[in-house]
DNA sequence: GTCTATATATCGATAGAC
DNA sequence: GTCTATCGATATATAGAC
């Protein structure tokens, strides 16, 4: 571990989503490097580090786990799933009407990332450390929630309801939002996250319909 | 370094801003550097990884910095100063009018970001493995371009030409566009710079004005 | 300023007892 | 499933010749 004190995060308690499935020490291993891995970087973490703080040694980490990497591949795994599946959830409750599909989608994208930061730390920053075989399922899964904002865009410019700058950059522009989250949002804050949600739906409606009437 | 292929940018030859003043073998360090953590992370690079593509021996870089650590920090260093350079001399060129001095910024911010995305990559990602002594100067430097962008958004509002749905979060979402860039942006691809900072101008100015006249 | 050689520490992972 | 003990590789950095 390097001897820098800095965190990369605002520190909180790493929390895995309510999907999780783990339990007992396998839970408490991955809730333990999502902490030290959002906070500290996968290639900062030892297997030492892990253990120390779990009161384990390092060798009983691979009664659970084939390699510190497939920590992180599990990591990956389930901040990806959970992402998606709070997109295509936030779709299928919302109106057909693009502009609230497109409401839907932020505050869905929103509410994930300011809700598990180190979740979405981790899984932004450290994708690039696992092999192609391991990492391959989560780029399938972010092409697929990246399809889901385009197409309701491209809808939307159909009929003639939206009319961005250019759809693949504003598409982008309302993706960055989310992601960029977790470096400086604050969870207890006095911005609380509701605000935080609408506040984007709105920023993303003001992208792409700009002088068209709202 | 990690057996993983996979590459955090589309790789592109590593290029430092013009100002950069370093010549000869440092400025080779430098650029390697760059390309290497920009590419696989700063912890997962060697300072043998960096000798052998310098083709010298590790011990030689020692006669040009101090640690792998300080190599970090120049670049650290280099990218901050570039980019608030940037923004300055972005202002000072533009009309005092609120909307244009948001044109400006953003067209510079996008244009940093767009054609060093190596050096944004290091900067945004690797800042925190810098001890706190070393990243003291990139922070400040970094408040500081904050507050020019939060300065011109007050003013605006204070003079009704903007009206953002939240000030800290709006500067924040047009800050997020030019930040994520490198993590997609292809240079050399159809889509140019200079159309691209153009459009970050325009979503930066939706999402400010909204609904009043442009 | 680059070399050869190496000091010293830490890494991920495994063997085998219980 | 956790322990003790350790293997073999690799890390940053230094010493001293040229």
């Amino acid at each position: 571990m390097s001897p820098s004190n800095r965190s990369r995060l605002r520190a909180h308690p790493a929390s895995l989503p309510p999907s999780t499935s783990s339990d007992g020490t396998r839970r408490r291993i991955l809730e333990t490097a999502l902490q030290l891995f959002a906070s500290r970087g996968y290639h900062d973490t030892s297997i030492r580090d892990l253990a120390k703080v779990l009161e384990l040694q390092p060798s009983a980490l691979y009664a659970h786990f084939a390699s510190k990497e497939h920590v992180l591949a599990e990591l990956v795994r389930i901040g990806h799933e959970a992402h998606h599946e709070a997109l295509q959830a936030a779709l299928k409750d919302a109106e057909p009407e693009p502009r609230q599909q497109v409401r839907a989608l932020v505050r869905a994208h929103t509410r994930t990332h300011a809700t598990h930061p180190q979740l979405a730390v981790v899984v932004n920053e450290e994708l690039y450390a696992l092999t192609p075989e391991l990492a391959a399922p989560a780029i399938a899964l972010r092409d697929k929630s990246t399809e889901l904002l385009a197409e309701v865009i491209e809808r939307g410019m159909a009929q003639k309801c939206f009319a961005p700058p250019h759809p693949r950059v504003t598409a982008a522009a309302i993706s960055a939002m989310g992601v960029r989250l977790p470096y400086w949002y604050d969870q207890g804050s006095t911005l609380d996250v509701d605000t935080l949600a609408e506040a984007h739906a709105e920023l993303a409606l003001r992208m792409l319909c700009g002088d068209l009437a709202r």
